[in-house]
DNA sequence: ACTAATGTCCTTTTT
DNA sequence: GGACATTAGT
């Protein structure tokens, strides 16, 4: 029965974790605690997906079923692969609990509003609103007006968040994550207090709530033990990416370990920033005393990828050994790229990317990778001028530009009456009123008891539109066009490039037409925001082609036929903010190797002798000489062929350079 | 009281 | 080059 329905087509390793568990006496298919150990490429998705598969076939309802992933996109695609793979039966087989930890709890939190003394229409605060709220409490303090400076709202908002995740003590986040700010303690404790209380007021969860809402749950007896016997199997993907506070949740669903399966690749460990700990993975075999199996055999690069990678891993401590083994053959040995400089690493890319593109590999099968989201600023602007359509993930969002959350704010406070950070952005939009004039409103508004036929903003068709809009019975269909109508005109006024602009809006329409009420749409993107940006001249249409670029956070799980990371030094790889420290350099380490494993046959590294500092440099030289990146050892520079590129040519490194070497620049640096 | 213009200081990665 | 505070102009 199996090579027919593509459970043949598994591995040994693959099959074993995939139909983990039997059946019991009592006919009921019950497995133990599963940890899968999955290297890159070697069909993490697939076996995970077959996993699901064959739960269905022994006959656990899907319902019966939770499946946490690392974003909504993967838990789609998840989903939808399990289905086929689990045959006619289940063609049309949905998993009603598949989603991120974030969107799982949202859903739990909406049911049991009641029982956690929240309205049913509690506000998800984006990254940006809940820095916003946070800001109002610094400036209620004083804080933003001290001699010497306090953090700014999004560094406060880390650190809380920080704090939060890690469940540890303020003092030790400080002194862990942000020794700049040790000195503020007592009044960034303060400032959290103050937080607190005002996003009680307003009926508003931020991200980290969602996940703290959800323990406190399991933690009520009663409460936690209806939770728990939701789900007879619980999985988890990318569990190396997961902080405390998730491993407390599944922990409290799955005391035992008993219908736990948990996969993930502790070399991909990238997010400790947000306080993911790869400890869980790496505790996990004990604390269950849990089944391992462990898959080395990737289907996704050759073997020239692999070795680089696999050199550059072994020289971490601590983890799971795997020598990644190349099923489909040797390939050509990727390439380490020494360029003078940011707009030479640009032509570089280009140049390299069309070549690419002649021998018959489209844009969209290649990617550029890079540390951080301004890094491909030089590159952008190179593509634009080629006109090289591209579109852009990671960095700056969708929901940061002005005019989205403009329009989002109108919905929001309609949503949620005593959303003040959106009341407080949508009533600025009226013309003539500023702070104190939305300040005043408000306050009225509060004082009425949140009335919106007492409403008064200075315009009447203002007004009317809030009372609409809050209305329980104004149907969904339409809201987002009106406010659409009446904000064109205010966003013409207020920004320039408003035809732009307006784009981002007609896209907010479409994906508000997608969902069925207000509330699925307003929480939807705040828990899954569209990842691309398309606010540059080149947004491609379905049919065209194009390069992706991206940071490599955001290229976690995904793979291209040819890979080009930006900036390959000290600096960048490891990010200079990782200096003197081993764990963080080791999560810089990895996040190397994520980028290099995305590639399936060919792999640049791209590695400047200059680079521009744009922000923090002093007066005076805007330019620094990056040390050549410290993972790149002679056991990994072996396996990569070295090349020096300057002026569309190409040549051997070691082979004497055309061009002087500016030494007195080198000697002043040295001092400056 | 609101808006526009100027000045100062910057920790990256994101559910 | 952007966020945020301060100042000047309406």
């Amino acid at each position: 029965m199996d090579a027919a329905d593509g459970f043949g087509r598994l591995n040994d390793r693959q099959r074993e974790a995939a139909t983990f568990g039997a059946r019991t006496g009592d006919g009921v298919f019950r497995a133990g605690p599963l940890l899968v150990i999955a290297g890159a490429g070697t069909g993490k998705t697939n076996t995970l997906a077959h996993r699901v598969a064959h739960l269905l076939r022994e006959g656990v309802a899907p319902e019966r079923l939770l499946l946490l992933t690392f974003t909504r996109r993967a838990a789609e695609e998840m989903t939808r692969r399990a289905a086929r793979v689990a045959g006619a039966a289940h063609r049309a087989v949905r998993l009603p609990w598949a989603g991120t930890f974030h969107s799982v709890a949202n859903r739990l939190i909406r049911r049991h509003h009641a029982r956690l003394g929240l309205p049913e229409s509690f506000s998800v605060l984006d990254r940006g609103d809940a820095a916003d709220l946070m800001d109002v409490v610094r400036h209620e303090l004083g804080f933003s007006k001290l001699e010497k400076r306090f953090p700014r709202k999004d560094t406060c908002l880390a650190i809380y968040s920080h704090r939060v995740n890690t469940q540890g003590e303020l003092a030790a986040t400080l002194a862990d994550a942000f020794p700049w700010c040790a000195e503020w303690e007592a009044e960034l404790t303060r400032l959290f207090r103050g937080y607190v209380e005002r996003k009680l007021a307003n009926h508003a969860l931020d991200y980290d709530d969602l996940l703290l809402y959800w323990r406190a749950m399991m933690e009520d007896g009663a409460l936690g033990g209806e939770i728990a016997a939701l789900w007879d199997h619980v999985l988890v993907d990318e569990y190396q990416d997961t902080n405390s506070l998730q491993a407390e949740i599944l922990e409290r669903l799955k005391p035992s370990g008993e219908g736990l399966t948990v996969v993930g690749d502790d070399a991909q460990a990238i997010y400790a920033f947000r306080a993911a700990t790869v400890e869980n993975i790496l505790s996990f075999e004990r604390r269950f005393g849990a089944r391992v199996v462990t898959l080395e055999a990737n289907y996704r690069s050759t073997q020239g990828v692999l070795d680089v990678a696999n050199a550059l891993m072994r020289e971490s401590r601590r983890q799971y050994r795997k020598e990644l083994a190349a099923v489909r053959g040797e390939g050509p040995r990727p390439r380490l790229v020494t360029v003078a400089d940011d707009r030479a690493q640009a032509q570089y890319v280009v140049a390299r990317v069309l070549e690419r593109r002649e021998e018959g590999v489209p844009l969209r099968h290649q990617a550029v990778l890079f540390r951080s989201s301004h890094h491909s600023d030089v590159l952008e602007l190179e593509l634009v001028r080629r006109d090289i359509p591209y579109v852009k993930y990671g960095g700056l969002k969708f929901l940061e530009a002005a005019h989205v959350k403009d329009a989002l704010a109108l919905l929001r406070w309609a949503d949620n009456p005593r959303n003040r950070i959106a009341a407080w952005r949508a009533l600025q939009l009226v013309p003539g009123t500023g702070p104190k004039g939305a300040e005043r409103a408000f306050t009225a508004f509060e004082a009425s008891g949140w009335r919106w036929a007492v409403l008064k903003s200075g315009s009447r068709e203002f007004d009317a539109l809030m009372a609409w809009l809050a209305d329980p019975a104004t149907p969904w269909a339409g809201q987002m066009q009106r406010v659409r109508e009446w904000y064109t005109p205010v966003m013409e006024r207020r920004y320039d490039a408003a035809d732009v602009r307006a784009g981002d809006l007609v896209q907010l329409e479409r994906i508000a037409a997608t969902l069925a009420t207000r509330e699925a749409f307003l929480t939807e993107l705040a828990l899954d925001p569209p990842a691309a940006t398309s606010d540059l001249a080149a947004d491609p249409a379905l049919d065209e082609d194009w390069l992706v670029l991206s940071t490599v956070h955001s290229a976690k799980g995904q793979e291209w036929e040819a890979v080009y990371v930006l900036n390959v030094s000290d600096g960048s790889f490891p990010s200079e903010y990782a200096a003197g420290r081993a764990d963080l350099l080791e999560e810089e380490r990895r996040l190397l190797y994520v980028a290099m494993t995305r590639a399936r046959s060919s792999l640049d590294l791209v590695a400047p002798l200059k680079y521009y500092v744009t922000a923090q440099s002093r007066m005076g030289d805007r330019h620094v000489y990056g040390a050549r990146s410290r993972f790149l050892t002679p056991a990994v520079t072996r396996r990569l062929e070295e090349v020096v590129w300057a002026e569309g040519i190409e040549r051997p490194a070691g082979a004497p350079a055309g061009a002087p070497v500016d030494i007195a620049a080198r000697l002043r640096q040295m001092w400056s």
